[in-house]
DNA sequence: AGCAGTCCGGAACGACGGTTCCGTTTTCAT
DNA sequence: ATGAAAACGGAACCGTCGTTCCGGACTGCT
């Protein structure tokens, strides 16, 4: 009796993707990548389709939906900002030093990138499709905050939840940035992060 | 020779406008900024004409855009932040106090206002065309910051300019909270205004 | 009251963009 | 080599939303 090797109920489908949906697969989300990073979430998906050499169609069959896709990108950008808070916990320093060479580097990689920027600025519904790739991130970002709280770099009450709200802010502030105005993101950044400090004054001054 | 009465070029038409036009408009308004304040900036001119209990032919009669009555709306915005500014500038305490007192009351005024959060936070287009009635407003926290400068409330490289990106940087968090997520924008602005104080680390850790 | 001019209402229009559909092409196991 | 399954292309579809248009209602002056 031959028995069909049991695939899981959800897994992999027995029969790999064909070689050209494979290759198609790949460029449609390179072009993506670069057509939302230059014109944000607002850009077409005939554009998208255009910049990768492929019909809409095509992007169709590999994601249902714009939204999907989106989604999709967005993963791997929470998975780049994961990796990037891993090696600032494996890197040298103070805790405190590690903590800020995480938001500069993950502030450096979501500038530039106008799609990236609007969904961390002002797109709940993104995030929390996105939220189970997101907890890699937020792990690795609480132990960065606590470590640098316990040296007494940080303000004893600074929390992983404040790391959100300043990217939050950066994203829009790079948002109006990309569109000619504002005061500059390293200049935002450095304020928020001195509000952070240990040594910044706690009480509202009102 | 009857001469007639010279009205500058521009200027408000001879004929006053007719009393129920007068009365609409102002309903266009309360309902504009109703609408708008919950659905942000996407709400549909229809639902805008519903909620004032017009006709759609009515709106366009006094805003010839869905732009324009934005732009009213926003130069409203900011003319009521300037006035915010203003009652700062007159009060009582010290120029420190003074100056948090603004921010804390605009603040308060953006919250809950989805549409202005979100000009604040990513419309430069919006923030352009109300430029010019934003000037009052641009002075006056000019001023507010320069006192607290000198006071020794404030760093010293703290300037006019760093206000509107924590503003953007506000707008944003509202915006992202309105939809059910944040830390809290309070606290969002605690660590930013921190940032902002004397005594802050200016140089950066790393 | 009567009239001219102003203003209102809301159906219809047109542009835009995401999505679908199906004839054609490519891949791959036999 | 060959046929069937899988994937592609892109024109057409459809819903949404800002905007227009014009017949009808309303104001305010005489």
């Amino acid at each position: 009796m031959t028995t069909i090797p049991a695939t899981s109920v959800i897994d992999t489908p027995a029969r790999p993707m064909r070689a050209d949906a494979r290759r198609n697969r790949a460029r449609i989300l390179d072009a993506a990548r670069a057509v939302l990073a230059e014109h944000g979430v607002d850009a077409g998906m005939d554009e998208i389709a255009r910049s990768a050499d492929l019909g809409v169609g095509t992007l169709y069959r590999h994601f249902p939906t714009k939204e999907a896709l989106i989604d999709a990108i967005a993963a791997d950008h929470f998975a780049e900002l994961a990796e990037l808070a891993g090696r600032a916990l494996d890197g040298s320093g103070s805790p405190g030093e590690r903590f800020t060479d995480f938001i500069w580097s993950a502030a450096r990689r979501t500038r530039g990138d106008a799609a990236m920027a609007q969904v961390m600025a002002a797109n709940a519904q993104v995030l929390d499709r996105v939220a189970g790739t997101k907890v890699a991130l937020t792990e690795r970002v609480d132990l960065l905050v606590q470590a640098a709280v316990a040296s007494g770099e940080l303000r004893a009450d600074a929390s992983g939840a404040d790391v959100p709200a300043i990217m939050c802010g950066l994203g829009s502030v790079v948002a109006t940035e990309a569109l000619g105005h504002g005061a500059g993101w390293e200049r935002y950044l450095t304020l928020a992060l001195d509000g952070l400090r240990y040594g910044a004054p706690n009480v509202p001054l009102a």
